[in-house]
Order: C-alpha cells, then structure tokens, then sequence
DNA sequence: TCCCATACTTCGCCGCCCGATATATCGTCT
DNA sequence: AGACGATATATCGGGCGGCGAAGTATGGGA
C-alpha cells in the first residue's frame, strides 16, 4: 500500500468524510507533508471502494452541489491497522541500528 | 520512496553488496516479508545509482561470472534515515490512536 | 541426470501517482 | 465590478516504478 493510500485511510479513521474533507484532514495528520492530489484521491477512493475498505456512507446536496461521503470498512480499519504496523517493522530495520550503535560506542 | 527501493538501500547498511545479496540481505532484515523482484531490483539499482543514493564499490569476476558490488553513498544513508523517519511517523498517525484511546478509557 | 541455488540482464505489462483541465459557488479583497 | 482563493468533484493522459518471465551460465546435491 502506497503512502497516499495509507492516509486516505488513516483520515477516515476520525469519521466518515467526503474528498476534499479527506485531502484536508491527511494534510492535517501528517503535519502538513502530505499532500493529495486530486487525481491520486479520486482515483483511490475508486480502487479502495472496489476492494470494500471503504464504503460510501451518504451523498448529500450541499448548495446544489454534490458531496459524497465515505467511511472505513472494518476491512478497512483491520488493513490501516496492519499497514500502520508494517511501516513501524520496517522503519526499525533503520532506526533499529542506531540505539545499538550507541550502545556499542558506550561500553 | 517505496518499500522495495527503500529495503534496498537497507540492506546496503551492512556493507557492499551485489543484487543477489542485496535480495537475500533484504529478505532476512524483513523477517521473511520483503521479496525483491529481479526486475525491481535491478531497476532500482540503476536508478538509485543515478540519483547517486549509491554507488558502485568495486566489480568481481567469480567463476566467470561478473559480480557487481554497491555501497551506499553519503546521500544514501541521508536518504534511508530520513525515510526511516518518516514512515516512523506516518505510522504514529494510526498507532497513536490506539494508546489515547486506552488512557481514556481508563481515565 | 535433473533440479536447485547462485547470479545478472532485458523486456513488457500494468498499477498507481499526479498535474492539468473543466465546472461551479461563495466570500474577500481591491 | 472584477479578480482571486477556498471549497468541491470528475476525468484524462503522461510517466514512473514494480514485477514476472525468459534468457544465459555454473556448480553442487539428490
């Protein structure tokens, strides 16, 4: 799972939200470094619909224009959940090596 | 950066190595989980080699076979920490949900 | 003898990211 | 009044990168 994946989930974990909401609220989350681009979240929000993590919770009518809000599946959560712990696995393959070379350098 | 390429310049923390090695190497820090693909890796290889995150420490001819040796550069092992970091905190984003939610609960 | 492990290269498909473009409304600033 | 930025969605095309497959080659074990 990429990256801008991974937070389109992540931002549905606060409640269901609709596309703009969910590049708003990534950007939020991530301190600001992510960034959504439109092609990549409507493009995403298709494929992660397709594969039932997330499901369109309502559509609403908003000033005479549309708004379609989604919600996380529990697949969804369950796969956010796993992703989340395979970054932290991985990251500590690097970061892992640090603390032990202090170590080493302090005995 | 993705996982692949990622666990490519991993692997090259412990030392030089070349493209089967560095499949193995990447394997065995995984725990089993990350495959590198001959074509991934050998693209990466490249790729990498030309955005300078590694370089080519020397070349071998074993048994008539050539063996290429990379090492990470300077930038390299920049690259590979900062991405560390990064998917350390892009992690926290969902994980640190889980302990607030707990300290409420108890609270 | 045959398969597996080691070892590198190249090719092509496909999945996904992402910028551009189009469309529309509202508030603010000039 | 006009321009601009924020809010909001849809679609398209380019391009990068992952990945499997096929080709080539050798040595060792079953």
């Amino acid at each position: 799972m990429s990256e801008p994946t991974y937070f389109v989930l992540a931002a549905l974990l606060d409640g269901p939200s609709h596309g703009y909401g969910i590049i708003k609220r990534a950007e939020e989350q991530s301190g600001g470094r992510v960034r959504l681009a439109v092609g990549t979240l409507y493009g995403a929000l298709d494929r992660l619909a397709g594969d039932g993590l997330i499901a369109v919770d309502r559509e609403e009518t908003v000033q005479g224009r549309p708004r379609r809000y989604y919600r996380l599946t529990e697949d969804g959560r369950v796969a956010v959940m796993r992703e989340a712990a395979r970054m932290e696995q991985a990251a500590r393959v690097v970061t892992g090596r640090i603390a032990p070379a202090m170590r080493t350098a302090q005995a």
